[in-house]
RNA sequence: UGGGCCGUCGCCAAGCGGUUAAGGCACCGGGUUUUGAUCCCGGCAUUCGGAGGUUCGAAUCCUCCCGGCCCAGCCA
């Protein structure tokens, strides 16, 4: 330990759960929760929460569950429950309950009954109208319900019959008889619950009235004596609701509400409601496309759980309004991919290069390791022969400055291989370079060549023994950094975020890749097989991330 | 004179009255290298949004100012 450990960053949170855990504080016990609405999948922003609450949760030896914060019927569904279970598993962690905002709509109606009871709830028959207009504006107080001084009996008696489906939908609403003239709108009488006489993916239609977010997750918390109730800053302002109800019932607990700031990604849009129009104007392939930033459009693109987490440590936590460059999620997959993922060569754009002093039925085989830092990844067999496959890039009529590899007359190393010198080059009507034609240095194979020095290395295939492969290639999917202030989603999409390349040569090892398997495709970056699409009889690999490239393709 | 919150290196982010102002990403050198990758070594804030003040001593405390974010759903 000479060399200072990277230090885990502390964070606010963090110091606040140290004093409270030193301080006794719930026992000194230390309970989170998860609490997504399944009206959606999951992102990267909602990976940064999990990871801060179950994290936290294995930090202190606690709890974190998993709670659906199932309050709007209309908009949830069956479908992303699913898939946000899986999402959560998958990026690696286990919810000590599994819990629904539902399962307390009992509790929650008694709750509100007993808020009623005490005068600090009514019914209100305003329509939503004219309770938005009673409400006042940021710099002016609002006025008062007529609806407000009903009596405890009449709110009572209405608060049931809107529960036995009486009434329509915006009829009543049950509010909260807080400041109608309160600096902090969340306080002018909030709306507890709401007529809604639709069909509840868990309840079915026992409910025609729903509670509030508001309302529902504090009590929710309580509950479930959860201790620290983490969300984002956005709900700061609801704060002083959240503790007004629990501190006007008799809950089991009251948690401590403490909010951070969501995650911003440059080039990434992480509204839900945009991401939703993505697909469904299929401006991308559905959820999972690679390029989306939800979860399992990551997954699909090549990222680990394990990279997902990283990334989540490395931005930290805090209430700064923070971007978070791309480069830092690339680090984390690359740091990840370049310790683990075997070396493979792949020719995404294929030129042929015949080496002209081999004879036609040339074959060597190369045993090559699949690692150059790790022995113990093994290796496997490379064929070599007369024709082989070399990518267009690696070819230059006219070369740049600076360029080192393949050029007229010049000579570049074969990855693994010889030495090779172009001698001709060959180009069909149009003038495009279809042939190379070389000889080869048989005296450099695992040696440098006499007398001179060869700086370029370039990676091949062999053109008798090549896979045909399908690759596609990713970049971002806008071209601006900050996708949700551009004039329209459609202009800020970038045409060429999806490159599908289907003339691609790979090497034979590549025959036996499964799906979600990667590996670094030398000099290019790193792939992995698609979990969908790719067999054995159809290699199909996505671009998780270029290499560094220092220098500028 | 609506309420709430935030401002430490290009991007993140530690720091909580006494440190040479951590660390990561990026960047810039130099070395190794049959991946222009990796790896290694070195550099990278006399300064903490600004101005005052308190103090022997301030990024840390106080005051004012400047800049930015959030809130007027019967969404979460």
């Amino acid at each position: 330990m000479s060399k200072s450990e990277p230090v885990k960053a502390s964070n606010f949170i963090r110091n606040i759960i140290d004093e409270d855990v030193a301080a006794g504080k719930n026992g000194g016990q230390v309970v989170t929760r998860f609490p997504p609405e399944p009206n959606g999948y999951l992102h990267i922003g909602h990976a940064k929460s999990i990871c801060l609450n179950f994290g936290t949760a294995t930090r202190y030896n606690g709890r974190c569950n998993l709670r659906f914060d199932d309050t709007n019927p209309a908009k949830e569904s069956e479908e992303y429950a699913l898939a946000i279970k899986d999402d959560v598993t998958w990026l690696g962690f286990e919810w000590n309950e599994l819990r629904h905002a539902s399962d307390y709509f009992d509790e929650l109606y008694e709750y509100a009954c007993e808020l009623i009871r005490q005068g600090k709830a009514y019914v209100d028959s305003s329509s939503a109208e004219e309770m938005r207009e009673m409400r006042g504006t940021l710099t002016e107080p609002g006025i008062e319900s007529p609806y407000r001084n009903r009596s405890i009996e009449q709110n009572l008696d209405l608060f049931s019959r809107m529960k036995a489906g009486e009434f329509n939908d915006g009829d009543h609403v049950l509010r909260a008889k807080i400041d109608m003239a309160s600096g902090n709108i969340n306080m002018r009488d909030p709306t507890l619950y709401r007529i809604r006489k639709v069909n509840h993916i868990r309840t079915g239609d026992k409910w025609s009235i729903y509670p509030m977010y508001d309302y529902t997750h504090c009590v929710s918390d309580a509950i479930e004596n959860i201790t620290h109730s983490l969300c984002t800053l956005e709900f700061e302002d609801h704060r002083p609701l959240y503790d007004w109800v629990l501190d006007n019932l008799k809950t089991p607990s009251h948690p401590q509400q403490i909010e951070f700031a969501r995650l911003s990604l440059e080039y990434t849009m992480l509204s839900k409601r945009l991401l939703i129009k993505l697909v469904e104007e299929n401006i991308v392939n559905g959820w999972d496309d690679p390029r989306m930033p939800t979860i399992i459009g990551m997954r699909r693109r090549g990222y680990t759980p394990e990279a997902l987490r990283e990334f989540c440590e490395r931005i930290g936590i805090t209430k700064n309004d923070a971007w978070i460059e791309m480069m830092v999620l690339e680090g984390c997959i690359r740091d990840q991919l370049n310790r683990e993922a075997p070396r493979r060569m792949a020719v995404l754009d294929p030129i042929k290069v015949v080496i002209t002093d081999l004879p036609a039925d040339h074959e060597q085989r190369f045993t090559l390791a699949n690692h150059p830092q790790d022995d113990t990844a093994g290796t496997r067999e490379v064929p070599f022969t007369r024709e082989i496959y070399i990518d267009r890039d690696d070819f230059a009529e006219v070369p740049p400055p600076k360029y080192q590899r393949l050029i007229p007359g010049g000579e570049v190393r074969l990855r693994s291989s010889y030495v090779i010198k172009c001698e001709e080059i060959i180009k069909d009507d149009a003038g495009k370079v279809v042939e190379l034609r070389c000889t080869h240095d048989p005296d450099t194979l695992g040696k440098k060549p006499e007398g001179r020095k060869v700086k370029g290395v370039i990676h091949w295939v062999s053109a008798t023994y090549g896979e045909s492969a399908e690759i596609r290639l990713y970049n971002p999917l806008f071209n601006t950094p900050d996708p949700a202030k551009a004039e329209s989603i459609e202009d800020a999409i970038d045409p060429e975020s999806e490159i599908i390349l289907s003339n691609c040569i790979v090497e034979p090892a590549l025959k036996d890749a499964v799906a979600e398997q990667h590996f670094q495709f030398e000099r290019i970056g790193y792939f992995v097989a698609d979990r969908h699409d790719h067999s054995s009889d159809n290699l199909v690999f996505n671009r998780v991330v270029t290499l560094r490239d220092t220098w500028a393709k």
